[in-house]
RNA sequence: GGGCGGUUAGCUCAGCUGGUUAGAGCGCCUGCCUUACAAGCAGGAGGUCGCAGGUUCGAAUCCUGCACUGCCCA
């Protein structure tokens, strides 16, 4: 029995067991559903983490979020796919392979590249998927059956026809372009994936003699190494400080090549000396301008960023090695003409920060206008809703400003691009195709297939249909696409969320949900079911308590393991929920990690008490409706199901019955609201407030003399007291479950006792709020008696009296039926307040010493020691201003006739009452002070 | 340079579409091992809501400007 077990509630054991249970039971698997299924669907595709992966907090923030929804949705009787799975993640994987290898003293080109994927995937058996186990202890309700990888068969096979459709379609076009290019990694990486940063650096002037002439054009430079490759000097049509120069040339100093000076836009008059150097191969801009001008475009390095032969005397240096030995040289020569400090924005490399190297070179794009107008219009059309809202706005403004995608990557770890070429180099066909051709269709040659696979975000992209069967026309993509939501974390809205955005709307095109269950799901307002999802939620950064962004390099990395190690995988759950507020950053910060750890130990000692109860009491828990509902509606009251509201099996006997009957009504429906709106936050901080402040404080409290049958009472009244304490307990570990699922299932499954109507609490039904169990008069009722119990504790408190000594109080009420409120739990306000005997008095108390009171009544501790007078003076003194800074506020509106006429009835209405008891409180006040002569 | 946030108690944060005397957790102070819980219970102190204007009967909340700060994009 839970009583046997340890006061303190210890996570590690439990949770492990309960996580376990969960998987082999196969608790969360889906069997598709047949034809004629019509119980509504929620859909949810995990982002795949990097099969390279380790669980961060970033991680664990968005599975907490993602189980909580899921959970949710699946306790109202949703039909629940949560799909997992890991991206084969190119470059960070490939990176770990050689590194690997690198200890071994080997490169990737030593393998070849066969036995070299051989290795990846030798080394993905091994340890990749790592975050797939650590998933699993956080408690990812997951159908672990329906696991993919991204370089899967099934889902290579739909890669490769996508390109081959999208090529064939006039979507894919390959050509020569400047690209960002990693010289570490030695491939073209997406605009995406370039981090730009501001450093001091320098701008030279370097000055060119015109041919045939004395002149010199100077112009500014922050890259002086790509002079080598330099095809013109532009100056600006309009710039007169040039016009005489204009079709003449200038001899290129080092490399005496004469390049011809041409005007161009790309000249900007104000700029430096307003004239440019043009080097075609090096710089998106100038590729640009050469291409207006024909210019010729020389590329001076080579893959690693080394110069290559066209540089002349400096092939085979570092480019940064050449830019010293340029400029030692042009110095040397005289054509060095200026430096000067300057802030310029470098490219850096995602992954691995080194510089990037704008490249020229041949590579693959994706015509991305045609794809991104439809995802535009998706969002635009509200088909797919963003929150919090502002992701909008932004996501239209980036899908405003896009390029085309280069989808090349001259890596091998990836999907090959299913394109080949033709060997014959009279011939050099292209041929895009989903089997490798046998020979070359044109001239008969030998084919090769392009070495480049494909940017990993490409298969990503296609995830919400591959993973559901595409390019066949399965049943599963008929009820579970569109998925119903996506959560993912900003910095991949474009990486990602975008890109699904466009291919689902590309590809999915014509697909309609199953009828019956779109409706059923409450989507018959959507129109366009060729979308990925029907909504995104943006969830927050994770930072550290100091606000700072995590990173490794700062080493303030928090550690979800090490967290869940010391406070739970509840409590760690709770704080990030408790702390999500959409749309804002989260300071991840341990104390509160400490604080809902009490909780949980809070709710493990409520139990406690409980099955301590069940066992004196003898109380048997049947006779309680089933409470598993399979088919109920997202509003709980769907056909065919019973709406699974209030609580089940709860007698009211008493105002506290009355009351916290209410009160969980309310939290239920709150905590539904919040979570449809994916406010975690207000959904954990109104469960925290119930169970500790109002079902812990003072339920509990009240009922225990109910339950303590044995000082001659009838058994029936704790047999009653104890069928409540159970059923709103089993109600509200429901209520909890999706945001601590252990400690729920823990308690939960020894209350049922084994004969539990179903596998798990997880299985159960989501309580539902009833508004007929709305009690505003027990609400008012019990305000009241704790606003008495609490200005006797007040009391005591101030007068110093030894908590054990229970002491009489007079009582005055404004209201005959407050007296009998309080005659009817007399029993209550002794026990909870201390307190000996009530005596009700007929005159005011309010002129004493030792009393407090309210607008509905005084009470007054009846004790021979007097209150510290300069003490209760000052407590008075306060009291007193800010009553009456209300009362002020409350007259200055009441007496604008404006707010009479504009303001709403009701709020009127609570100003005047407001006033009137802020005027009751004011004289009991000042009676006080001037009885005790305050100064 | 462009865009988007943030600034509320000592600390970390809530405060939804403007409407009672601005809340929570942690920390702090006082008193209690009251037979579920000292990871607890009871009580308490602590904020002119970044600054300056404006809109409104009414502003922490909406608008403008400024200061500081963070992020994204170029």
């Amino acid at each position: 029995m839970l009583r046997e077990l340890p006061k303190a509630y210890e996570p590690g054991a439990i949770e492990s067991r309960w996580a376990e249970y969960w998987i082999k039971e196969k608790l969360f698997s889906v069997p598709t559903p047949p034809p004629g299924e019509t119980r509504p669907v929620f859909t949810l595709l995990l982002p795949p983490p990097n099969v390279t992966g380790r669980l961060h907090m970033g991680h664990m923030l968005n599975q907490t979020q993602m189980d909580i929804i899921v959970r949710w949705h699946r306790m109202r009787g949703f039909i629940t796919l949560w799909l997992p799975g890991t991206d084969h993640a190119g470059i960070a994987t490939q990176m770990m392979v050689e590194k690997q290898l690198e200890r071994e003293g080997k490169k990737r080109k030593d393998l070849g590249r066969e036995k070299f994927i051989e290795r990846v995937w030798e080394w993905k058996n091994e340890y990749g998927g790592a975050i797939l186990d650590q998933m699993k202890r956080l408690g990812a309700s997951v159908d672990w059956d329906r696991e993919y990888f991204t370089m899967d068969e099934n889902l290579s096979h739909a890669v490769r026809e996508v390109f081959v459709r999208l090529y064939e379609e006039g979507l894919v076009y390959r050509g020569n372009y400047i690209v960002n290019w990693c010289p570490w990694h030695e491939t073209a990486i997406s605009d995406l994936e370039v981090k730009h940063e501001e450093v001091q650096g320098k701008l030279w002037e370097i000055r060119y003699p015109v041919v045939g002439s004395n002149e010199f054009i100077t112009v500014a430079t922050t890259r002086p190494e790509t002079m080598l490759g330099d095809t013109a000097i532009a100056v600006n049509a309009k710039d007169e400080r040039y016009t005489h120069l204009h079709g003449k040339k200038v001899l290129l100093p080092l490399m005496n090549r004469e390049i011809p000076i041409i005007t161009d836009e790309l000249a900007q008059p104000e700029f430096g000396t307003g004239a440019v150097k043009v080097t075609p191969a090096h710089d998106p801009n100038d590729f640009e301008a050469g291409k207006r001008h024909n210019l010729p475009q020389i590329n001076v390095m080579d893959e690693r960023a080394h110069m290559n032969a066209n540089a002349g005397p400096y092939a085979g240096l570092d480019r940064f090695e050449a830019r010293k030995r340029v400029l030692h040289d042009l110095r040397e020569q005289g054509f060095l003409v200026g430096e000067k400090d300057y802030t310029l924005a470098i490219g850096k490399c995602d992954r691995c920060g080194t510089i990037i190297e704008p490249r020229l070179s041949e590579q693959w794009f994706v015509k991305i206008q045609p794809l991104a107008d439809r995802a535009k219009e998706a969002v635009q059309s509200g088909e797919i809703t963003i929150v919090p809202d502002n992701y909008r706005q932004i996501y239209l403004n980036w899908m405003n400003n896009i390029h085309d995608w280069c989808v090349s990557r001259q890596l091998w770890w990836g999907h090959r691009i299913p394109a080949w070429t033709c060997a014959n180099p009279n011939c050099k066909e292209v041929i895009v195709a989903r089997e490798a051709p046998a020979k070359c269709p044109k001239c008969g040659g030998k084919v090769e297939q392009v070495s480049d696979v494909l940017d990993t975000w490409f298969s990503s992209g296609l995830l919400p249909f591959t993973t559901l069967g595409w390019p066949e026309k399965t049943r599963d993509q008929e009820v579970f696409y569109p998925t119903t939501l996506l959560i993912t974390a900003y910095e991949i809205l474009f990486f990602w969320v975008a890109r699904m955005i466009m291919f689902g709307s590309h590809f999915m095109q014509g697909h309609h949900q199953d009828a019956a269950i779109k409706k059923a799901s409450g989507w018959t307002d959507k129109k366009n079911d060729s979308v990925p999802f029907r909504q995104v939620y943006i969830h927050s950064l994770v930072r550290d308590a100091e606000r700072q962004k995590m990173s490794k390099t700062k080493g303030n990395v928090v550690d979800p393991l090490d967290v869940i190690e010391r406070f739970g995988t509840d409590a760690t759950r709770f704080t990030l929920a408790a702390m999500a507020a959409p749309g804002t950053d989260i300071a991840f910060n341990e104390s509160r990690t400490d604080g809902y750890r009490a909780f949980a130990n809070k709710i493990w000692n409520a139990a406690r008490f409980m099955f301590m109860n069940v066992d004196r009491i003898g109380f048997v828990w049947d006779g309680f409706p089933d409470p598993v509902v399979p088919g109920q509606g997202p509003d709980g009251t769907a056909e065919g199901g019973c709406p699974h509201t209030g609580i089940a099996g709860f007698t009211s006997v008493k105002l506290e019955d009355r009351w916290i009957l209410s009160r969980f009504n309310r939290v239920a429906a709150d905590v539904n609201d919040a979570l449809e709106t994916y406010r975690f936050h207000e959904a954990a901080n109104r469960i925290y407030d119930f169970f500790w402040g109002e079902f812990c404080d003072w339920y509990i409290e009240l009922i225990k003399p109910r339950l303590n049958f044995e000082e001659g009472g009838d058994k029936s009244v704790a047999q009653t007291a104890c069928a409540n304490l159970v059923s709103l307990f089993d109600a509200a570990l429901r209520l909890l479950h999706p945001v601590m699922p252990f400690i729920t299932e823990e308690i939960w499954q020894a209350l049922w006792e084994g004969k539990a109507p179903s596998k798990s609490i997880a299985l159960a039904a989501y309580p539902q709020a009833d508004e007929k169990q709305f009690d505003l008069a027990a609400e008012t009722d019990m305000a009241i008696l704790q606003d008495l119990i609490v200005s006797v504790r007040n009391l005591r408190a101030e007068l110093k009296i030894e908590p054990k000594l229970k002491l009489p109080i007079e009582v005055f009420v404004h209201e005959p039926e407050i007296a009998r409120l309080i005659e009817q739990n007399r029993g209550a306000v002794e026990r909870l307040a201390t307190v000996e005997k009530i005596t009700f008095v007929q005159n005011s108390l309010a002129k004493l010493p030792g009393v407090r009171g309210t607008a509905r009544f005084d009470v007054h501790v009846i004790y021979e020691r007097k209150i510290d007078v300069s003490a209760e003076c000052e407590r008075l003194k306060k009291e007193l201003e800010k009553i009456e800074k209300g009362i002020i506020g409350a007259q200055k509106q009441l007496g604008n006739p404006q707010f009479l006429a504009k303001a709403p009835m009701n709020v009127v209405e609570n100003l005047r009452r407001q006033e009137q008891e802020l005027g009751i409180l004011k004289e009991k006040a000042l009676d006080k002070m001037r009885e005790l002569a305050c100064p």
